[in-house]
DNA sequence: GGCCTGACGCGAA
DNA sequence: CTTCGCGCCAGGC
């Protein structure tokens, strides 16, 4: 376990039930702006049931992906209010 | 210790 | 406005 990766599991921890970070916001607010793609990787890889990592999404507005189905993300992060145009 | 991978992001065409 | 390509970082082998 990295600092870097408590960190961003820190962040996501912290993220309010029916909102959603992209990764990129995640990986500033986890003190490494341009470490974007290591926390996908990381969250993918772990995919810790201890963070939310549904929600975090891409930063168009997309879900993006989730280890045993996109839809049941984009399905679950609907039921919390979070306003998806897509899908 | 080095190379490849991965749930992305953004600029350019 | 949509699609393609390159760049980025840390983790894992």
């Amino acid at each position: 376990m990295t600092k870097f990766k408590k960190r961003v599991y820190s962040v996501v921890s912290k993220i309010p039930k029916g909102k959603v970070m992209s990764y990129k916001q995640v990986a500033e607010a986890s003190g490494y702006p341009k470490a974007w793609r290591a926390v996908g990787n990381v969250l993918n890889k772990n995919r810790s049931a201890d963070v939310p990592c549904h929600r975090v999404i891409c930063s168009d507005g997309k879900v993006g992906g989730l280890a045993g189905g996109t839809e049941k993300k984009i399905a679950l992060l609907k039921k919390e209010g979070v306003d998806l145009k897509h899908f």
